[in-house]
RNA sequence: GCCUGGGUGGUGAAAUUGGUAGACACGUCGGAUUCAAAAUCCGAUGGCAGCGAUGCCGUGCCGGUUCGAGUCCGGCCCUAGGUACCA
């Protein structure tokens, strides 16, 4: 038989279209796996990274259906975000119109590669419907206390008018202007993820068997739970009067508090109140302002790799427990979001205080013993004893750290304090191509939300993209409404969503064929979450992730779904690379997956892209490393010709010669690997080619038709997975399809009558030799000492090791 | 800067989780087939030395634990992803 891919993945592909093959079964009581992988953005054409996150669901998709489970493998698209209005500056296409018809493209690209999706589940979360049920959970979350506005710090362009994003900035300049990016304060949307910060840390521990440990430690020390001591320093009166008496005080936090005695000074965060009323009252000379201004001004990526910078504020506060007077500084390193913004600097115990303190000529006074006299050159931040801490010398510091905080507990000057790292989610956007936030300014009513019946609130067509300003607050009328409450002339909130709000819950759509009414139905998502094995690509191991984590046990709590966890099992693929980096069109070198598609059809696009590496690992792109995959195909399809039974054949395993018996082991081998890899979860799909490959080899090796026959019956069902259109083409045509499901193993042709173990000595491998499974430990050990005789000579044995089925290994001196 | 990964032949990788390093492929070389080429098939292929049996070296670098380390521990270098200086 001569294989060409094209006609034959067409043929299937058609016939799975026609017949709905993979749209899952309504019948609830069917065991049923949900399958998922990352949606894609759609930004024009699908890339190698899409070909592969899809042919790895698609390949465990396909498993599990003939495994006798009821399967849903949904797809959609993550269609709000910046490209689009990128897209819109550029070649002045209307963002909406550069989305749809890159999705009907990328559908196209999608189908050829003969994926196994549910279709009637698909859409785009641009489309109003999906818009309407967002904004219905925002307005709940916002009643529930969930979703608050403040101030927030964003990148400013003056030339555009316009915020920026994060990637907007290149080296601190606006992307399209050049202009230096200043940082500017608005009013801006946060949802309150912090008050699930506990909860969404505890619930780690639910994953550990389905997700990796990688991304749970990244996600725990996002999170970042510190416990501590909270207390208040109170300035001296000099200082008080300093300020006019409009401060007297301000709040730190520490870890350490077990290092009190050694404070010598304190650091506020550059937009800490206190500085921004000496700035105010102008009480700093000149050229300290400009220098807290800069400080000010750098965005805090920028600020985590400068130099560490500081100015006296000229002011001092008490030390709670010696009464000492302490100098307040502010420091580019002090994080305004945590902990209060100001922090008790320890020089002596920890590393950063002490480079600040080396620079600006502070004492640095020891607390904690340390062997050395390393104080010269670096912080002790080990365990020790106290010294110098009054009634806590000769204490131990772990436990000092209790006894200290229940001092300041009993005093009343402090508290016992966990604090997050994480903070609260900042969902406003001042773009046009996201889902409005549905909330309106009302002179006479404050901030109101929109009537849950005019939902959605949809975006005005008639917008002119140019990258200046914000559309929506600049079109003419759109923003203008009547306040839902009192009825009265009131504006619209321009602001959009952030797109993560959109994947926060995508997947529970997903669980019912787009109703119109509800967001989904319960029992749907009662039946098919959480998600049982959810793929996608290792960057969005933090934010996507805890977001949708959040946006789940938020739901669960406004009573919409029942479940704590979206996504039970999770697989983190690696990137595509080519010439050793990430494929991208600035960098030139993309492969085109419907180039590669054209010549040498999906199945072997499909098979090199698992066979090329571990899915968890990154990916190096190889040319001829497809061709390989090519070739193994035509092998398969070229020695089917061998295939002369069409059922599983009855074999009498005793009667066969080595080579056959070799071959049959071979391929339940490769049955026995496949098994494990999705039993396992390890999906490390590489091993498994490459043991049918063994395979192939192996049977090439005999001439037995019942052996021949037997072996395709396997070897099909093992790649249909990987290579679904020929499997099915080779399976209809030999098998009926009967070899697509659960095959049983044969215990007797794994059996072995002898085992080869190695011989080493010393460690080292000198020989082998070969035993019956029976042959008793003194025997072998026997056996080894004769045949490596030569490297016992003159030597005498001071150690003998055995390993049953391994090894034998000889010490000598 | 911080958090989390990764580093094994010319290349992609495998190694039953502390037990024979390099399975399976790609590439290269040699051979068969062919008028010739493509395709296909067979064989060799970690490095160095040797005609050879064989020997020595070898999993980023330095050290350690162990009868035995790619695998465990300490330190370093390079590299990728994330990022909000986490007191």
């Amino acid at each position: 038989m001569e294989y060409k891919p094209s006609r034959i993945e067409q043929k299937w592909q058609t016939k799975w279209q026609e017949s709905n093959a993979f749209e899952p079964s309504d019948d609830k009581t069917l065991p049923k796996k949900y399958i998922l992988s990352m949606f894609p953005y759609p930004s024009g054409r699908i890339h190698m990274g899409h070909v592969r996150n899809y042919t790895i669901s698609d390949a465990i998709s396909r498993h599990y259906r003939k495994a006798g489970f009821n399967v849903l493998h949904p797809m959609g698209w993550d269609s709000f975000g910046m490209p689009a209005e990128n897209a819109a500056i550029k070649h002045k296409l209307h963002p909406k119109k550069w989305t749809y018809e890159n999705i009907d493209y990328m559908r196209q690209e999608l189908a050829t590669l003969g994926l196994s999706f549910a279709r009637t589940r698909e859409f785009a979360t641009s489309d109003p419907l999906y818009t309407k049920f967002e904004q219905e959970f925002i307005i709940r979350m916002f009643e529930e206390g969930l979703l608050y506005e403040k101030i927030q710090s964003v990148n400013w362009c003056e030339t555009c008018h316009t915020v920026l994003a994060n990637e907007q900035v290149i080296e601190g300049c606006c992307w399209r202007c050049d202009n230096e990016v200043e940082l500017r304060e608005m009013p801006g949307y946060y949802i309150a993820i912090t008050k699930y910060a506990q909860e969404l840390l505890d619930d780690l521990k639910k994953l550990e068997e389905g997700w990796p440990k990688q991304v749970l430690t990244m996600q725990e020390n996002w999170i970042g739970r510190s416990e501590g001591l909270a207390f208040t320093l109170t300035l001296s009166e000099a200082s008080i009067e300093k300020t006019e008496g409009e401060i007297t005080s301000f709040d730190v936090f520490t870890t350490r508090p077990d290092t009190i005695y050694g404070v010598s000074y304190t650091a506020l965060a550059p937009e800490h109140p206190i500085v921004k009323l000496l700035l105010d009252k102008n009480l700093l000379s000149e050229e300290k302002i400009a220098a807290i201004r800069a400080m000010q001004n750098m965005p805090e990526v920028e600020r985590a790799t400068s130099e560490k910078e500081g100015v006296d504020l000229e002011l001092h506060v008490i030390h709670p427990l010696t009464g000492a007077e302490i100098p307040v500084w502010v420091a580019n390193f002090v994080l305004a979001g945590y902990g209060g913004g100001a922090v008790m600097a320890v020089p002596a115990h920890d590393q950063r205080d002490y480079e600040f303190a080396a620079k600006y000529g502070l004492p640095v006074k020891e607390v904690i013993a340390s062997d050395k006299s390393q104080l010269d050159k670096e912080a002790y931040t080990l365990e020790g004893v106290l010294v110098n801490s009054g009634e806590f010398d000769g204490m131990k510091n772990s436990k000092a750290k209790r006894e200290i905080i229940k001092l300041f507990e009993l005093k009343g000057i402090g508290k016992k304090q966990v604090n997050y790292k994480l903070r609260d989610w900042g969902i406003s956007r001042q773009r046009y191509w996201g889902a409005p936030i549905p909330f309106i300014h009302c002179p006479s009513c404050g901030l109101v939300p929109e009537k849950i019946e005019n939902l959605p609130v949809t975006l005005p067509d008639d917008v002119e993209i140019t990258g200046e300003g914000n559309p929506l607050d600049k079109h003419p009328t759109w923003k203008q409404c009547s306040c839902p409450r009192c009825g009265g002339d009131a504006t619209r909130e321009t602001d959009t969503m952030d797109t993560f709000v959109q994947s926060s819950w995508y997947f529970l759509r997903y669980c019912s064929p787009n109703p119109e009414d509800v967001p989904f139905h319960r029992e749907d998502v009662d039946y098919w979450m959480s998600v049982d094995q959810y793929v996608g690509g290792i960057e969005h191991a933090i934010l996507h992730l805890l977001y949708a984590r959040f946006f789940t046990k938020a739901l669960r709590d406004l009573g919409y779904i029942n479940i704590d966890e979206p996504f039970a099992n999770l697989l983190t693929q690696g990137m595509v690379l080519k010439d050793g980096s990430k494929m991208s069109k600035s960098k030139g070198n993309t492969v085109d997956p419907d180039k590669l598609i054209e010549k040498y059809g999906a199945d072997t696009a499909r098979l090199f892209i698992l066979f090329a590496a571990p899915p968890q690992k990154e990916l190096e792109w190889n040319d001829s490393a497809v061709e390989g995959a090519f070739k193994f195909i035509k092998r398969l399809v070229d020695r089917s010709g061998n295939i002369t039974v069409k059922s599983l054949p009855e074999i009498d395993h005793q009667s066969l010669s080595k080579e056959e018996k070799t071959a049959r082991k071979k391929v339940y081998e490769a049955l026995i690997r496949s098994n494990e890899i999705y039993n396992t979860r390890s999906f490390t799909f590489n091993t498994v080619i490459a043991a049918t490959m063994e395979a192939l080899n192996a049977l090439n090796q005999q001439n037995n038709p019942l052996v021949w026959s037997e072996g395709y019956y396997v070897l099909l069902h093992i790649l249909e997975p990987v290579i679904p259109h020929i499997c099915w083409e080779l399976s209809e045509h030999y098998f009926d399809l009967k070899n697509f499901a659960q095959i049983d193993i044969p215990e007797e042709v794994l059996e072995e009558d002898s085992i080869v173990l190695a011989v080493t000595i010393n460690g080292k491998k000198r020989d082998e030799i070969e035993v019956s499974k029976e042959t008793p430990k003194e025997e072998i050990l026997e056996a080894a000492k004769v045949q490596c005789a030569k490297w016992l000579e003159g030597k005498s044995i001071v150690k003998e090791i055995y390993v049953p089925g391994k090894l034998v290994n000889l010490v000598v001196k």
